[in-house]
DNA sequence: ACTAACGGTAAGTTTAAACTTACCAAAACG
DNA sequence: CGTTTTGGTAAGTTTAAACTTACCGTTAGT
Protein backbone atom coordinates (compact mmCIF):
# COMPACT_ATOMS: atom_id res chain seq x y z
CA UNK A 1 0.00 0.00 0.00
CA UNK A 2 2.65 2.27 1.14
CA UNK A 3 5.71 2.17 -0.90
CA UNK A 4 4.34 1.61 -4.77
CA UNK A 5 2.31 4.23 -5.94
CA UNK A 6 4.00 3.31 -9.00
CA UNK A 7 0.95 1.24 -10.77
CA UNK A 8 0.67 3.64 -13.55
CA UNK A 9 4.60 3.17 -14.29
CA UNK A 10 4.25 -0.65 -13.51
CA UNK A 11 1.16 -1.13 -15.83
CA UNK A 12 2.56 0.63 -18.18
CA UNK A 13 5.76 -1.30 -18.05
CA UNK A 14 3.54 -4.80 -18.87
CA UNK A 15 1.65 -3.05 -21.43
CA UNK A 16 4.22 -2.95 -23.89
CA UNK A 17 4.52 -6.64 -25.49
CA UNK A 18 8.02 -6.25 -25.81
CA UNK A 19 9.10 -5.49 -22.43
CA UNK A 20 6.59 -8.19 -21.32
CA UNK A 21 8.84 -10.77 -23.24
CA UNK A 22 11.60 -9.18 -21.71
CA UNK A 23 10.16 -9.78 -18.16
CA UNK A 24 9.41 -13.36 -19.16
CA UNK A 25 12.67 -14.10 -20.07
CA UNK A 26 13.90 -12.63 -16.85
CA UNK A 27 11.50 -14.52 -14.72
CA UNK A 28 13.19 -17.55 -16.08
CA UNK A 29 16.67 -16.81 -15.62
CA UNK A 30 18.87 -13.79 -14.62
CA UNK A 31 20.33 -12.45 -17.92
CA UNK A 32 22.58 -10.11 -19.31
CA UNK A 33 21.58 -7.32 -21.97
CA UNK A 34 22.73 -9.35 -25.05
CA UNK A 35 21.47 -12.32 -24.17
CA UNK A 36 17.93 -10.31 -23.62
CA UNK A 37 17.94 -9.06 -27.01
CA UNK A 38 18.71 -12.65 -28.59
CA UNK A 39 15.45 -13.94 -29.12
CA UNK A 40 13.96 -10.36 -29.72
CA UNK A 41 13.41 -8.87 -32.92
CA UNK A 42 14.07 -5.27 -31.91
CA UNK A 43 17.95 -3.79 -31.57
CA UNK A 44 19.96 -4.23 -28.40
CA UNK A 45 19.61 0.09 -27.82
CA UNK A 46 15.71 -0.61 -27.69
CA UNK A 47 16.00 -3.53 -25.35
CA UNK A 48 18.30 -1.06 -22.99
CA UNK A 49 15.85 1.67 -23.22
CA UNK A 50 12.54 -1.25 -22.46
CA UNK A 51 14.88 -2.24 -19.58
CA UNK A 52 15.37 1.51 -18.09
CA UNK A 53 11.74 1.26 -18.20
CA UNK A 54 10.97 -1.31 -16.18
CA UNK A 55 14.04 -0.93 -13.70
CA UNK A 56 12.03 2.46 -13.63
CA UNK A 57 8.74 0.74 -12.52
CA UNK A 58 10.54 -1.34 -9.96
CA UNK A 59 9.56 -4.72 -12.09
CA UNK A 60 13.56 -5.78 -12.22
CA UNK A 61 16.55 -4.96 -11.00
CA UNK A 62 20.60 -5.09 -11.78
CA UNK A 63 23.66 -6.04 -10.62
CA UNK A 64 27.02 -4.95 -12.67
CA UNK A 65 29.27 -7.67 -13.08
CA UNK A 66 32.29 -6.68 -15.04
CA UNK A 67 30.85 -5.40 -18.26
CA UNK A 68 27.56 -7.52 -18.02
CA UNK A 69 24.29 -6.00 -16.44
CA UNK A 70 22.38 -8.80 -15.14
CA UNK A 71 18.91 -7.74 -15.58
CA UNK A 72 16.47 -9.95 -12.98
CA UNK A 73 12.49 -9.95 -12.14
CA UNK A 74 11.87 -7.72 -8.89
CA UNK A 75 9.47 -9.80 -6.71
CA UNK A 76 8.73 -6.65 -4.57
CA UNK A 77 7.86 -4.61 -7.51
CA UNK A 78 5.33 -7.92 -8.43
CA UNK A 79 3.74 -8.50 -5.25
CA UNK A 80 2.78 -4.92 -5.30
CA UNK A 81 0.97 -5.37 -8.68
CA UNK A 82 -0.29 -8.48 -6.84
CA UNK A 83 -1.60 -6.44 -4.04
CA UNK A 84 -3.43 -3.93 -6.33
CA UNK A 85 -5.20 -6.21 -8.54
CA UNK A 86 -6.27 -8.23 -4.75
CA UNK A 87 -8.06 -4.97 -3.29
CA UNK A 88 -9.89 -4.64 -6.52
CA UNK A 89 -10.61 -7.81 -6.99
CA UNK A 90 -12.04 -8.53 -3.93
CA UNK A 91 -13.81 -5.11 -3.97
CA UNK A 92 -15.31 -5.87 -7.52
CA UNK A 93 -16.36 -9.12 -5.58
CA UNK A 94 -18.27 -7.94 -2.82
CA UNK A 95 -20.23 -5.51 -5.62
CA UNK A 96 -20.97 -8.68 -7.09
CA UNK A 97 -23.58 -9.21 -4.42
CA UNK A 98 -25.00 -5.86 -5.29
CA UNK A 99 -24.96 -6.03 -8.14
CA UNK A 100 -26.96 -9.27 -8.31
CA UNK A 101 -29.39 -7.81 -5.78
CA UNK A 102 -29.75 -4.10 -7.58
CA UNK A 103 -30.18 -6.46 -10.54
CA UNK A 104 -33.14 -8.43 -9.12
CA UNK A 105 -34.94 -4.62 -7.96
CA UNK A 106 -34.37 -3.35 -11.64
CA UNK A 107 -35.92 -6.28 -12.98
CA UNK A 108 -39.03 -6.20 -10.83
CA UNK A 109 -39.13 -1.92 -11.72
CA UNK A 110 -38.84 -2.65 -15.27
CA UNK A 111 -41.55 -5.27 -15.43
CA UNK A 112 -43.67 -2.88 -13.58
CA UNK A 113 -42.66 -0.50 -15.93
CA UNK A 114 -43.56 -2.70 -18.61
CA UNK A 115 -46.80 -3.78 -17.68
CA UNK A 116 -47.55 0.11 -16.81
CA UNK A 117 -46.47 0.26 -20.74
CA UNK A 118 -48.77 -2.00 -21.94
CA UNK A 119 -51.43 -1.08 -19.97
CA UNK A 120 -51.41 2.05 -22.11
CA UNK B 1 -3.73 -19.61 -18.72
CA UNK B 2 -5.86 -20.87 -21.30
CA UNK B 3 -8.79 -18.09 -22.32
CA UNK B 4 -7.27 -14.72 -21.43
CA UNK B 5 -3.91 -14.29 -23.56
CA UNK B 6 -5.19 -10.42 -23.57
CA UNK B 7 -2.41 -10.13 -20.87
CA UNK B 8 -1.01 -7.06 -23.45
CA UNK B 9 -4.64 -5.64 -23.67
CA UNK B 10 -4.90 -6.03 -19.88
CA UNK B 11 -1.82 -4.50 -18.55
CA UNK B 12 -1.91 -2.07 -21.84
CA UNK B 13 -5.34 -0.87 -19.99
CA UNK B 14 -4.25 -0.22 -16.24
CA UNK B 15 -1.12 1.53 -17.93
CA UNK B 16 -3.35 4.76 -18.85
CA UNK B 17 -4.02 6.83 -15.62
CA UNK B 18 -7.08 7.80 -16.85
CA UNK B 19 -8.48 4.59 -17.25
CA UNK B 20 -6.79 3.64 -14.27
CA UNK B 21 -9.04 5.80 -12.49
CA UNK B 22 -12.11 4.70 -14.37
CA UNK B 23 -10.81 1.42 -13.36
CA UNK B 24 -10.88 2.14 -9.62
CA UNK B 25 -14.24 4.08 -9.67
CA UNK B 26 -16.12 1.12 -10.56
CA UNK B 27 -14.55 -0.81 -8.31
CA UNK B 28 -16.29 0.71 -5.65
CA UNK B 29 -19.49 0.27 -7.44
CA UNK B 30 -20.76 -0.10 -10.91
CA UNK B 31 -22.07 3.73 -12.64
CA UNK B 32 -23.05 4.90 -16.01
CA UNK B 33 -20.93 6.62 -18.33
CA UNK B 34 -22.26 10.32 -16.88
CA UNK B 35 -21.14 9.09 -13.64
CA UNK B 36 -17.97 7.85 -14.10
CA UNK B 37 -17.00 10.81 -16.36
CA UNK B 38 -18.24 13.12 -13.25
CA UNK B 39 -14.99 13.66 -11.42
CA UNK B 40 -12.89 12.73 -14.39
CA UNK B 41 -10.78 15.96 -15.97
CA UNK B 42 -11.47 14.45 -19.91
CA UNK B 43 -14.83 14.91 -21.78
CA UNK B 44 -17.52 12.22 -22.29
CA UNK B 45 -16.47 10.77 -25.19
CA UNK B 46 -13.10 10.05 -24.09
CA UNK B 47 -14.54 8.01 -21.34
CA UNK B 48 -16.54 6.14 -23.73
CA UNK B 49 -13.45 5.46 -25.30
CA UNK B 50 -11.68 4.31 -22.16
CA UNK B 51 -14.55 2.18 -21.55
CA UNK B 52 -14.16 0.91 -24.97
CA UNK B 53 -10.98 -0.60 -24.08
CA UNK B 54 -11.28 -1.90 -20.40
CA UNK B 55 -13.87 -3.94 -21.83
CA UNK B 56 -11.84 -5.32 -24.57
CA UNK B 57 -9.48 -5.94 -22.09
CA UNK B 58 -12.14 -7.57 -20.20
CA UNK B 59 -11.61 -5.99 -17.05
CA UNK B 60 -14.92 -4.21 -17.31
CA UNK B 61 -18.13 -5.15 -18.29
CA UNK B 62 -21.21 -3.37 -19.46
CA UNK B 63 -25.36 -3.77 -19.32
CA UNK B 64 -28.17 -1.80 -20.65
CA UNK B 65 -30.82 0.07 -18.52
CA UNK B 66 -32.67 1.99 -20.75
CA UNK B 67 -30.64 4.62 -22.42
CA UNK B 68 -27.84 4.25 -19.55
CA UNK B 69 -24.93 2.06 -20.12
CA UNK B 70 -23.80 0.61 -16.59
CA UNK B 71 -20.56 -0.30 -16.28
CA UNK B 72 -18.65 -2.61 -13.43
CA UNK B 73 -15.75 -4.26 -12.83
CA UNK B 74 -15.04 -7.85 -14.28
CA UNK B 75 -13.58 -9.78 -11.55
CA UNK B 76 -12.31 -12.33 -14.24
CA UNK B 77 -10.37 -10.13 -16.41
CA UNK B 78 -8.80 -9.01 -12.82
CA UNK B 79 -8.26 -12.47 -11.55
CA UNK B 80 -6.72 -13.30 -14.94
CA UNK B 81 -3.76 -10.76 -14.51
CA UNK B 82 -3.36 -11.81 -10.89
CA UNK B 83 -2.63 -15.59 -12.18
CA UNK B 84 -0.47 -14.13 -14.27
CA UNK B 85 1.49 -12.35 -12.13
CA UNK B 86 1.55 -14.89 -9.70
CA UNK B 87 3.14 -17.17 -12.12
CA UNK B 88 5.66 -14.68 -12.70
CA UNK B 89 6.32 -13.94 -8.69
CA UNK B 90 6.71 -17.35 -7.91
CA UNK B 91 8.89 -18.09 -10.79
CA UNK B 92 11.00 -15.13 -9.83
CA UNK B 93 10.99 -15.96 -6.22
CA UNK B 94 12.41 -19.94 -7.08
CA UNK B 95 15.55 -17.61 -8.85
CA UNK B 96 16.17 -15.85 -6.06
CA UNK B 97 18.15 -18.19 -4.23
CA UNK B 98 19.65 -19.24 -7.56
CA UNK B 99 20.45 -15.88 -7.83
CA UNK B 100 22.54 -16.21 -4.42
CA UNK B 101 23.73 -18.89 -5.09
CA UNK B 102 25.30 -18.14 -8.17
CA UNK B 103 25.85 -14.56 -6.52
CA UNK B 104 28.05 -16.42 -4.03
CA UNK B 105 29.83 -18.49 -7.09
CA UNK B 106 30.60 -15.33 -8.62
CA UNK B 107 32.08 -13.72 -5.73
CA UNK B 108 34.54 -16.41 -4.88
CA UNK B 109 35.54 -16.28 -8.59
CA UNK B 110 35.71 -12.82 -8.77
CA UNK B 111 37.67 -13.04 -5.48
CA UNK B 112 40.34 -15.61 -6.94
CA UNK B 113 40.71 -13.16 -9.97
CA UNK B 114 41.96 -10.81 -7.77
CA UNK B 115 44.15 -12.59 -5.86
CA UNK B 116 45.50 -13.21 -9.40
CA UNK B 117 45.52 -10.06 -10.32
CA UNK B 118 47.30 -8.59 -7.36
CA UNK B 119 49.73 -11.64 -7.48
CA UNK B 120 50.96 -9.89 -11.73
C1' DA C 1 -45.27 14.13 -30.96
C1' DC C 2 -41.37 17.07 -28.78
C1' DT C 3 -37.74 17.61 -26.21
C1' DA C 4 -34.16 15.92 -22.66
C1' DA C 5 -30.81 12.74 -21.49
C1' DC C 6 -27.63 9.36 -22.58
C1' DG C 7 -23.81 7.62 -24.91
C1' DG C 8 -21.45 5.68 -28.98
C1' DT C 9 -18.70 6.87 -33.20
C1' DA C 10 -16.21 9.71 -36.78
C1' DA C 11 -12.71 12.96 -38.00
C1' DG C 12 -8.87 15.53 -36.97
C1' DT C 13 -4.95 17.23 -33.92
C1' DT C 14 -1.28 16.83 -30.77
C1' DT C 15 1.82 14.55 -27.97
C1' DA C 16 4.48 10.77 -26.63
C1' DA C 17 6.20 6.19 -27.09
C1' DA C 18 8.95 2.82 -29.64
C1' DC C 19 12.30 2.33 -32.64
C1' DT C 20 16.45 3.23 -35.50
C1' DT C 21 21.55 4.56 -36.24
C1' DA C 22 25.48 6.65 -34.43
C1' DC C 23 28.41 7.44 -30.81
C1' DC C 24 30.94 6.86 -26.56
C1' DA C 25 32.80 5.07 -22.06
C1' DA C 26 34.29 1.32 -19.21
C1' DA C 27 35.90 -3.12 -18.26
C1' DA C 28 38.31 -7.51 -20.01
C1' DC C 29 41.49 -9.93 -22.48
C1' DG C 30 45.18 -11.00 -25.68
C1' DC D 1 48.70 -0.83 -24.62
C1' DG D 2 45.32 -2.19 -28.56
C1' DT D 3 41.13 -4.13 -29.39
C1' DT D 4 36.98 -6.50 -28.41
C1' DT D 5 32.87 -6.94 -25.63
C1' DT D 6 29.35 -4.79 -23.36
C1' DG D 7 25.79 -1.61 -22.79
C1' DG D 8 24.12 3.05 -21.92
C1' DT D 9 22.68 7.53 -24.09
C1' DA D 10 21.66 11.10 -27.74
C1' DA D 11 19.24 12.56 -31.78
C1' DG D 12 15.83 11.97 -35.04
C1' DT D 13 11.75 9.56 -37.27
C1' DT D 14 7.46 7.29 -37.40
C1' DT D 15 3.43 5.50 -35.64
C1' DA D 16 -0.14 5.28 -32.43
C1' DA D 17 -2.57 6.73 -28.43
C1' DA D 18 -5.31 10.23 -26.04
C1' DC D 19 -7.94 13.86 -26.60
C1' DT D 20 -11.11 17.31 -28.68
C1' DT D 21 -15.54 18.86 -31.19
C1' DA D 22 -19.27 17.59 -33.94
C1' DC D 23 -22.79 14.55 -35.00
C1' DC D 24 -26.33 11.04 -34.67
C1' DG D 25 -29.38 7.30 -32.96
C1' DT D 26 -32.04 5.57 -29.19
C1' DT D 27 -34.77 5.65 -25.07
C1' DA D 28 -37.46 8.42 -21.49
C1' DG D 29 -40.31 11.83 -19.82
C1' DT D 30 -44.00 15.40 -20.44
Amino acid sequence: MQAFQNYNSAFNALGDPTRRAIFEKLASRPLSVVHIAEGLTVSRPAVSQHLKVLREAKLISMVQQGTRSIYSVNSDGVQAMRDYLDRFWTESLENFKQIAEQTEKLKTKSNAANKKRSNR
